[in-house]
DNA sequence: CCGCCCGTGCGACGATTTGCCGCACGGGCT
DNA sequence: AGCCCGTGCGGCAAATCGTCGCACGGGCGG
């Protein structure tokens, strides 16, 4: 397989980041994964990557942040940024500092590889090439399960945040597992 | 009242821009309007604002097409763009286009400000990330109106799309208008 | 001009889901 | 022990949803 180039991935989640390297890995790429915002830097430092995909929440500081310190010491570095809920104001923030493109997780990546291409075209017309758009049942579940896992499967306060009452979350959660 | 700098309106919606329009004269402003892109760009260039509103979806074509334009030819203007739903995909563009923040409907004149003065500052962590997971029904909300967009506002076929009854999205429609 | 198809808006009716009450259980505190 | 929280689940009224149906309007081919 011919190398594609060098990415490093930032996510204090070692599962997820260590999955999503491996991921690159197996397309050609030179993968690295780092844990968190210190040890993200440090790494960066180190490896001087072509890409490196940031998660925005991350316990020891913002990605935003790092970010910023990133693209301060290697301004050719690309950066995708990724987060767990699509928030535009975070977006916004995002690109204004150099990101090439932001996504929500769970991200895979494909969807990954996929930003960075679009984010480096021409911001244009080109909306998107259009995938089947999902269906509300899915978007629900998944933003459900995207805030149950901010929560660390806290039902309740879930439930809170999402604006619904718990015996709902339960009924939803007991129900909807399957299919989409 | 001191003036406080010119702001161009732009968007096909007339009444909507007249009035938004006219909130900025009332707050020190020297306000027009412009009535979609064509008349936005002839507008534009003819009394020269120091900050434009642009709205991204309107008949005679894309928002985002505008703002760069715009911004080829007056480098120096501020621009904040509207949006029915909040895309992040079309967030990120209108960033990188140039533009310094990016809002979405229903806005008045203070949401608006608010944005130019947001998007002229740094845009880190002050308003720390994305912690604020948007609750259930606003996600649908959302989910909705980006789908209704990519079907051109056709109900019927965005009901399907989204797997749900042509009444009930209907009825969605009716009811959620609000926020939140 | 007339069907025909499609999209829209809305009323009405059961079937389903939701909100909200309750209760019981368990774990982690003080 | 008490207290606070989170969890799972039953029940019941209220809200919502799915599914009909009907009327209206706009293209479009015959």
């Amino acid at each position: 397989m011919t190398d594609v180039g060098s990415i490093l991935v930032i996510d204090d989640d070692r599962i997820f980041a260590d999955r999503l390297a491996r991921a690159f890995a197996d397309r050609g790429w030179t993968a690295n994964a780092a844990y968190g915002v210190r040890d993200g830097f440090r790494t960066a430092m180190e490896v001087e990557p072509d890409v490196a995909v940031i998660d925005l929440k991350m316990g020891d500081g913002s990605g935003l942040e790092l970010l910023k310190q990133l693209r301060a010491q290697m301004p050719e570095i690309e950066v995708v940024v990724l987060t767990g809920y699509g928030s535009v104001a975070t977006a916004v923030d995002a690109t204004k500092l150099g990101a090439v493109n932001f996504i929500t997780k769970p991200a895979h990546a494909d969807m990954v590889l996929d930003a960075l291409e679009r984010g480096r075209g021409e911001p244009l017309v080109p909306h998107e090439p259009d995938y089947a758009p999902p269906s509300l049942a899915r978007a629900e579940w998944e933003h459900i399960q995207r805030v149950l896992e901010d929560c660390d499967g806290n039902i309740s306060q879930a439930a809170r945040l999402l604006g619904l009452h718990r015996r709902t979350l339960q009924r939803k959660l007991n129900k909807y597992p399957p299919n989409q």
